[in-house]
DNA sequence: AATGAATGAGCCTTCATTCAT
DNA sequence: GATGAATGAAGGCTCATTCAT
């Protein structure tokens, strides 16, 4: 197989382990006997498996800005609902105790060292939620004086309930109202006010 | 050392190593060795690392509830404001990387077997939010028709919110501003509509 | 307690133990326990584990003499076949894995150095069985030139025969009807041979 | 050192380590020393230390098998004979203290779960003393109407009292006499009588 | 007479990683 | 490009035993 290919199909079996098992539950072991490898040829495409999570990162970055950018709604409000509505579906499709493929590295032991990397995906979707509220602003959906970062953080913050909701084993008490709630409220708080 | 000073010990010392080395971090090595004590003798007072797990998880119970419980505002809209501020605060004080203890070990590896009892204690802390809530629609400060067990999971999710926030080192972002707008609008929500 | 008592006691436990769990499975924690002492009073009586045990191989001894010593039937033929029903019943009566108790010495790791001391307990149980010989001799019932040792040794052969079976679990096919016959097979080889 | 090899020489070792200190004298530290690798080494090749033990138990099984099929003598009552002296043989070679390997299984701790596959050994060795009693009915050197079962068990018994013997320390009393009878009798019970 | 507190040594097992091939 | 063989370090836990009180 092509190294390139390998490596691709290393990091596809890492996520679907990490969903099976969480984070820790990723050995080397595993992703070689998932992946049809040996353990060293994991070596010889990933330095460690820091390595390969790290990689596995990359693409939970892509599959976490698929939820973002799942909703093509010009309406930027509509929009934001919808992309609350795919975190929802997404969440639910998992099993209980693993929650968001991003989340599963967020609870990841400090001492992995993928902080910063995880800093940086989330620094990303922040932005494109940034965009998105930018582009409400411009077309008049968002009241052009909120804090578009301050917004985005608020969105962000109840993803992070919901998966929360979801690894703690809750989901089905918060999912159903408290999360809608908040996000609509949040919706609320930044749409723009008709005119008096 | 009397058995109970030494347990009580044992349980410190391990509260704070995990917020040194988060829960999969503490070992029952780093425990006896932090407790200056030989392993075994961690097993006279406990019957396995998952026992003295459980006994820290007592002791962030109380800590919690000390933190929901750190206002005595009569005006019960003040005293959601300034338990919200007291999480702030103590999450402050922790290193960077470590969350509020509660929520180490909502990102504890499930195998531990720990989430049934997080579950218990994450309730009893819902429960006591209600109560607030409630003692608010019968001072006449929260509108009587908002659902409290609703409005306390929203809280909640505001203090996950700022748990994850700090574990992800993006407190300095997120404490500042979003954390608190969106306590507010919560806030701002369920407080009694002044008469027209 | 008086020492006497507290030691009578200790081996009592034991001895019960060994039945519940076998040599093994006897540990000094689970003697204390039984006993209803602290672990370090064992020592106050017995200087080691070993102690205890060889303290519990005299009682055995007894217990074992007790079987054969539980027939006074005057005819020695008769009165073997009565010792070899009472080894049988004793053996129905214990759990499927616990042989007879001296036997679970028998099967007791070596590096205990309890041997010697087995060794001369089995002695002294075959000398019991040299005299009841002697006694069917001079009674008449057995052939005088009958070697008393040798018959002595074949019987305890056949205890051991029942043991084993009850051990590894076959006591069901052996104890019906193998192991009877094979004590009959010595009876009749060593009984008097009526004249012509 | 390939994996079969090495493998084989982990048995091989382990089963030398039964001879030297018991099973539950053999632990993994032991045989990996004995074996000249690392402890975990021991994990490529088996799942456990049971795992091993169960491949030991095998080798046991064919060096009893080779007992049993030791003489192809084909009168059968001598090639019974000629088994029990070549069990008597093999039992001298062994050091004081130590059975017959199998028969360190019989006396190994219940808890390790071997007790089935024992039996199942124990149970093929007894189909082989069947089968040849089966021959020499055929062959008419036995008594038709002698139950090959019951017979085949009280030979085996013969087994076990020299390997008791062995493991007691008392075979040289037991090897030069009472065994031998104890054969001989049942030899003599089975065999055709001759016609008056 | 008894024990409370403690432990050194050891057990079986898993993990991420290396190196020669 | 891949792997077969191997391992150092560690993990949670149990055991018989000691010593001061």
């Amino acid at each position: 197989m092509a190294p390139e290919e390998r490596k691709k199909q290393i990091v596809d079996v890492t996520l679907g382990l990490i969903g099976k098992h969480g984070i820790q539950g990723v050995t080397t072991a595993r992703i070689a006997a998932a992946a049809g490898v040996a353990e060293p040829t994991l070596y010889r495409h990933f330095g460690s498996r820091r390595g390969m999570l790290l990689a596995v990162l990359e693409v939970v970055r892509a599959q976490a800005a698929a939820i973002t950018g799942s909703s093509q709604n010009p309406d930027v409000l509509e929009r934001i609902r919808e992309i609350g509505e795919a975190h929802r579906a997404n969440l639910i499709r998992h099993k209980r105790g693993f929650a968001d493929p991003f989340f599963e590295f967020v609870t990841a032991p400090a001492s992995l060292g993928l902080r910063d990397d995880l800093r940086e995906v989330n620094q990303s979707l922040l932005n494109r939620m940034v965009a998105i509220i930018d582009e409400g602003k411009s077309q008049g959906s968002i009241q052009p004086e909120i804090d578009s970062v301050e917004a985005a953080w608020r969105i962000t913050g109840f993803f992070w309930f919901e998966d929360v909701a979801h690894l703690l084993g809750v989901q089905d008490e918060v999912l159903s109202g408290p999360s809608i709630k908040s996000l609509e409220s949040i919706i609320t708080e930044i749409a723009a006010r008709p005119p008096a």
